[in-house]
DNA sequence: AAGGTGACCGGCC
DNA sequence: TGGCCGGCCACCT
């Protein structure tokens, strides 16, 4: 399950990886992204599975309101925050502060 | 082949 | 902001 395969989970790799240093984006804006944004579970069952993906930024996905959700799903309990807080984003509380301050986009791409 | 699952989102109170 | 509910869609068993 460690391949490059061509379904969803790529795609969502691929605009993962672009997440610029520093910044965060949430699940929703990725499967906008997309152009599906009623699938933002999905995004969220792939990033289940970039564990087996490397370069995969997921500590840089949150959900819309800017609670590391998926925090449970790293190592340790505080990695991801860990993480986010050594590239300048505020944790608090598995909550990133000034949420829309470190907020990107990504790219619209099919 | 069918059903269950999930790191979500949006709306409403 | 927080909690509850319904919908949504690909992946897994």
């Amino acid at each position: 399950m460690a391949e490059p395969t061509d379904n969803f989970f790529s795609r969502v790799y691929a605009i993962a990886q672009q997440i610029p240093y520093g910044k965060v984006t949430s699940y929703g804006a990725i499967a906008k992204a997309l152009g599906a944004a009623r699938s933002a579970r999905m995004v969220g069952w792939a990033m289940n599975a970039c564990h087996d993906m490397d370069e995969v930024p997921a500590h840089r996905v949150v959900n819309r309101k800017g609670l590391l959700t998926g925090k449970h799903h790293f190592e340790g309990t505080n990695l991801m925050q860990q993480l986010l807080e050594s590239e300048g984003v505020v944790v608090v509380d598995n909550q990133i502060i000034d949420f829309e301050k470190h907020f990107w986009e990504p790219e619209i791409q099919f």
